[in-house]
DNA sequence: CCTTGTCTTGTACCTAAGTACAGGGGTTAA
DNA sequence: TTAACCCCTGTACTTAGGTACAAGACAAGG
């Protein structure tokens, strides 16, 4: 199963067809050969390709953020500390998003224990209701 | 400082004029009074009105479940339990995001040490155009 | 009287990451 | 032959949460 419809390489990678099309448009995947009928046609370069987008997204990266890997990869000069420091700063990120999470975490366990549902006037909509608050 | 205008109230929460008016044609801010020429006048009740939003923001969420908020609040009917089971659902939510993010992040590091400058394929873009990874 | 500053309404635009069609065509199997 | 599939291009729509004008009214100060 070397070359491939676009269903076939999207199923092989768990993309949509209609996502590949997007992807293309935007310059993330290179515009691929074409058949007599003008059908795309897909290699296992391709299924690489795609691979590494699939997973840099669910790492957290951006498309754009994407495409500069990606443009990283083919200036071909010096690219691995480029990339590394790339996924260096989304460590950081990471990190921070994180920390403000378990910030939020907190506050909303202390609004939990606040409530007694018992209460006429709700201690939690006051509590959101004061400047103080975050 | 009873009464004030858009951008007092602005300015006292926190949150821009227009972004007022957008709370208020989605609905999550009341239409307020106006006065001789038309403009909006908000009181002490609309500071907590909208510090409520911003705070529930802060929380993470959305203007839909702020609005959701605000109809329980207005229902005045057992308010608080449902108020509170709001509350925890999103905890959870924060929760499982927390430990999705902390995946990544185990992810990017083990990414960067991975990472030996000197390669001349780079080991993190040979790594995210696997099928195995992730 | 003119400028400045605030407000009004209404509409359009923005980003991100797609998703959904409309309109058309080639291939295959009953 | 005709239906069932697959593909193509191009355009428009979606959600969320705003942001940016345009065009106009009104008051206060110099």
């Amino acid at each position: 199963m070397k070359n491939m419809t676009i269903s076939e390489l999207g199923k092989k990678v768990g993309i949509g067809r209609e996502t590949i099309r997007f992807y293309e448009r935007k310059g993330i995947l290179p515009m691929p050969q074409k058949d007599t009928r003008g059908y795309r046609v897909y290699s296992g370069e391709d299924v690489k390709r795609l691979q590494f987008v699939r997973s840099s997204k669910l790492l957290g990266f951006s498309l754009n953020e994407i495409s500069s890997l990606i443009s990283l990869q083919e200036s071909s000069e010096s690219i691995c500390a480029d990339v590394k420091q790339t996924v260096v700063e989304k460590l950081k990120l990471v990190k921070q998003k994180i920390s403000q999470l378990k910030k939020i975490e907190r506050a909303l366990k202390s609004l939990k224990y606040s409530c007694n549902t018992q209460d006429k006037q709700c201690a939690i909509i006051k509590t959101l209701e004061d400047e103080k608050f975050f």
